[in-house]
DNA sequence: ACTATTTCCCGAAACGTTTTGGCTCGAGTT
DNA sequence: AACTCGAGCCAAAACGTTTCGGGAAATAGT
């Protein structure tokens, strides 16, 4: 008695705010909590007529569910995260909403993380996602998120890696990317069937296996091909357009200009298209050009950007459904989970001049 | 007795999972829950020596609030939820990093919703984000979200409107963007200005207060130099590439070709300057553009693109403020909140040529 | 020496769900 | 007539926090 009339005093109080509760479904529905609660939960059990009742009572009172106390009862979310490190980086929207479209297709919400790159960021992300209390996250870590670092704050929430992945042991239930050697290997052997012998590269940072698959996939080629790599000719830099514009300055107005670049990541190769762009050469007949990862704009650029296609919605789609065949312990498809590259041949690459 | 024997049981039955809650970090500091919680909001009345019990306990034990059981006793949820139109679009990357900012500044996490400009798509967020129970959401609604559909599945979450905005009448507590406008009037008038008098239009739809506004300004403006707006030259699209696309090749290939195009969103202007592209039209030579929106690589396409700039990130900015000052009760900045644009000057527009 | 105040701590209730076990009622089986 | 059984419903406990109302001990005030 006195609980109800106190809950009736408040409620008069602020009559602001206040989320309607199953409480109140029930006493309009004329059924108990639990009652209603069966119904909801389409349980057995539950006659027709109660039902009819209950979703009425649903519906003129505009019920929703409380997760937070769902959640808390039922200690699973049925959410996920993702946290990648530029949003603004179109392959990884398309990995968002790859990841996205599959959780929604398995019944799980998808909470997005943007770190910026930054290990800082990230971590802030991770933490308020292990506080909300994901079942899980997909992660493309920060490039400086080396080592277990995230494993500590992530106490052992299952997290899958997309795209790049960390060298040091750390434990994790999936991983899904490219073959990024063999795609660095079929780009490489494009610009030498091409004529190019002095290719400049631009690599990621090599805490990140993506980065070092990639130019070993480089080398080898050369190698192969019994070229020696020039270490002069392999700049390192950090993804972004900056750096990426940077490296290619410095690539093209060293000592000995490369008569082909080729950029590890999409940043990264705008940036060095800005950097020619700049100097003023002539792309692809002073120098050629190709990118990693396609977007949706690169046929907007003059020239037409030839680059090496990577599944980026796949990918995601791949790492939601490891990451939640994982928490429903199902079994899943085998990791690390490989999806096909793709040369995609435009306008940027071309013989180089003869000297 | 029996209520922590079965514990025991439990938790040995199911080591895996488990995270530590507030009551093991009492247990293990040899302190009640009540004086833990005390201690973690930093209250008075915690000695010195319980307060480095406490610590010690958390760290060790590697403790982290529960938000979902914090949220549901607190009944708020320190969370504000962004729902935007298209990730893809840098605009709205900015604009949801600037909400980001704000809020982490306020000491809010936010939720992203990307609602690829689809009422279906943006309900489901919009319900998920309420279940959740964020304290509200800034919104950029879709574009046949029209109406107060939204309120209805918000309850009385308090929402501000970012960039677009409903002309029906609906319930917000701020809205924010450009005075689009003036925007519209200035590009126009620029286009005026370099002597073009066949300007054709691509513009956003019309359920959206924004691109009334924008087509208004449009108009306004040629009325003001005494020309006549040509019904046939004013299209409208749906604000991604591909309408932008169509409606530059019915502008272009029309009876009448105009001397310049003026786009109201940056994908649309994208789309237009694929179809300048297509035709195989010299821009601006032949055919002057000029967008809305700029974006980081807007240099890098030939010709450089001018545009009017919106400060993206300042609008999500004044949202979260908005807001989050209306959350905690706090009188804010004034609603609505119009920011200043400034029209980008670059290559993509000059005098037409003489017929 | 007694009381008032302050400091430090704790137990219990509450937030909104789901689940478990049990109750009641009527129908079917012996 | 006594019983089993299943259908349909409900009360209460639990999930992990915070807060409220005290209580005990120490300190201060008379």
């Amino acid at each position: 008695m006195s609980k109800a009339r106190t809950a009736r005093l408040r409620s008069k109080a602020k009559r602001v705010k206040h989320h309607v509760t199953i409480r109140e479904v029930a006493k309009a529905a004329r059924a108990s909590v639990s009652t209603v609660s069966a119904a909801l939960n389409n349980s057995d059990y539950v006659s027709t007529d109660m039902r009819s009742r209950i979703d009425d009572a649903v519906k003129t009172l505009r019920y929703r569910p409380n997760d937070l106390a769902r959640g808390l009862r039922l200690q699973r979310t049925h959410s996920i995260a993702i946290v990648v490190p530029d949003l603004s980086n179109n392959f990884y929207i398309e990995l968002v909403r790859g990841a996205k479209d599959y959780s929604a297709s398995a019944n799980y919400t998808v909470l997005i993380g943007d770190s910026r790159d930054s290990w800082e960021e990230e971590r802030n992300y991770l933490d308020s996602f292990h506080r909300r209390r994901v079942d899980g996250v997909v992660r493309v870590p920060a490039i400086n998120a080396a080592g277990g670092k995230a494993r500590s704050i992530l106490g052992n929430l299952p997290v899958v890696y997309a795209d790049r992945y960390p060298l040091v042991r750390d434990s994790y239930v999936g991983r899904v990317g490219v073959d990024n050697a063999r795609a660095a290997e079929s780009a490489t052997r494009y610009l030498l069937s091409l004529g190019h012998r002095h290719i400049g590269v631009i690599t990621g940072d090599p805490s990140s296996g993506t980065s070092v698959d990639r130019l070993q996939g480089f080398t080898h080629t050369l190698r192969i091909a019994k070229i020696r790599p020039d270490r002069s000719m392999i700049h390192t830099g950090h993804n972004d357009m900056e750096s990426g514009h940077f490296h290619a300055m410095q690539l093209l107005t060293g000592p000995q200009r490369p008569t082909a670049i080729f950029c590890t990541n999409n940043m990264m190769a705008l940036g060095a298209l800005a950097a020619i762009q700049e100097i003023g050469l002539a792309c692809p007949e002073d120098i050629s050009l190709l990118g990693f990862d396609d977007f949706y704009w690169a046929t907007l650029l003059r020239p037409r950007l030839t680059v090496v296609r990577q599944p980026a919605r796949e990918i995601g789609m791949v790492a939601a459904r490891l990451l939640i065949d994982h928490i429903e312990g199902r079994p899943s498809v085998p990791s690390p989970a490989l999806l096909e590259t793709q040369l995609i041949v435009r306008d940027s690459c071309s013989p180089p001049k003869k000297a």
